[in-house]
DNA sequence: TATAAACAAGGTCATTTGACCATAATTTAC
DNA sequence: GTAAATTATGGTCAAATGACCTTGTTTATA
């Protein structure tokens, strides 16, 4: 059915081809344009999404017009406002396509059955969640407590494979300091 | 057994009077003076920590010696450094006490017993997670995207209880702002 | 209660950072 | 393939922030 997605599930878990049908066929499948969102601020998230391929963001816009990014969902991740999701609240962020994408997305009283019915779907649900929670508090930590070039290292280091993908405004809008100062970095590291 | 405890069960949670106890039994009780440690950067977190009374906080210290707030655990909250934990893998982080405090704590086997046992424990495991997901990206999104005063704002707005508990330096250094700015803040709005 | 330690606040100064603007290069879209 | 849009970079400047130091106050501890 979804042939890249059952991949992913056949060397990422334990579940057996009857189930990974099963979760598969839940799915729809949506195609991107680049700049097309799965959610917009004010709208209520109601879907897990599964991107196949392509590139994903997570961000917020203020009322100045500056943009922040919380996250980066290429090709085999998952994205979703989750407070959004679990509450069924109005989400504070948009999710939109860097790149054309190819993504799959359950509904989450689906998704929530799935996990019900299929313990090693919920098994990758909670490591995929703690894997999360890990990240978050090293990036928490790197942005209390690192310079901004320090900032920008780090993140070469961890994303090496984003780095050509995204403009560089975005990765200063989630490095969060200015588009100047991480040209300024570069500069510098370029004579050097 | 830890009447405090049990009645923190009682009231979040549908546990059994049963269920109560058994949790609560496999607890070691400790008292911590100020500034005493349950955990230090460079050791494996070995235990969940419940706070009965006082504060502990959750830091990071950089070489230049400059200290780094992930998180402050008031009373009828839980600590501990979620990765060094889950991996079983040396901590970059402190946790101490600020105030004189009273917490119980299990270790990760036993812990993970009750867990399997007593499903509607996981259940209050899965909703501290969920809080603290939440939590954390509206953090990120303030970090990233707030100035000095808004962010002292907002800590005020969501901590009132902490604020007359914390040396301003701490709080400080939870913001990420250094202590000059934030008594710069503070004098900005007493003359307004 | 006395002594030491921790803390808040203020002064000064250097510097990093961002805002704004212009330009050039690259990419996108039709 | 061409026009339009987006993007990266650099210049200039002002302002916010942090580093360092001192002082007075509060808090802890023995």
């Amino acid at each position: 059915m979804h042939p890249h997605f059952e991949t992913y599930l056949q060397t990422q878990t334990t579940l057996t081809a009857n189930e990974i049908s099963q979760v598969s066929s839940m799915a729809s499948f949506r195609i991107l344009k680049r700049n097309e969102s799965v959610l917009f601020a004010g709208d209520i998230c109601k879907h897990k999404t599964f991107v196949i391929s392509g590139l994903l963001r997570n961000y917020s816009t203020s009322v100045d017009g500056s943009e922040h990014i919380l996250r980066f969902s290429p090709e085999n991740s998952w994205t979703l406002d989750v407070e959004s999701y679990d509450k069924q609240a109005p989400s504070v962020i948009n999710i939109s396509a860097i790149e054309p994408s190819q993504v799959l997305m359950w509904n989450k009283t689906d998704f929530q059955n799935l996990l019900v019915n299929v313990p090693a779907l919920k098994q990758l649900a909670e490591q995929l969640i703690a894997n999360n929670t890990h990240y978050s508090s090293q990036r928490m930590l790197t942005t209390l407590s690192a310079s901004p070039e320090e900032k920008y290292e780090d993140f070469t280091r961890r994303f090496p494979n984003l780095l050509a993908r995204l403009p560089l405004r975005m990765i200063a809008a989630y490095l969060g300091i200015s588009l100047k100062t991480l040209t300024r970095i570069r500069h510098a590291q370029l004579t050097r």
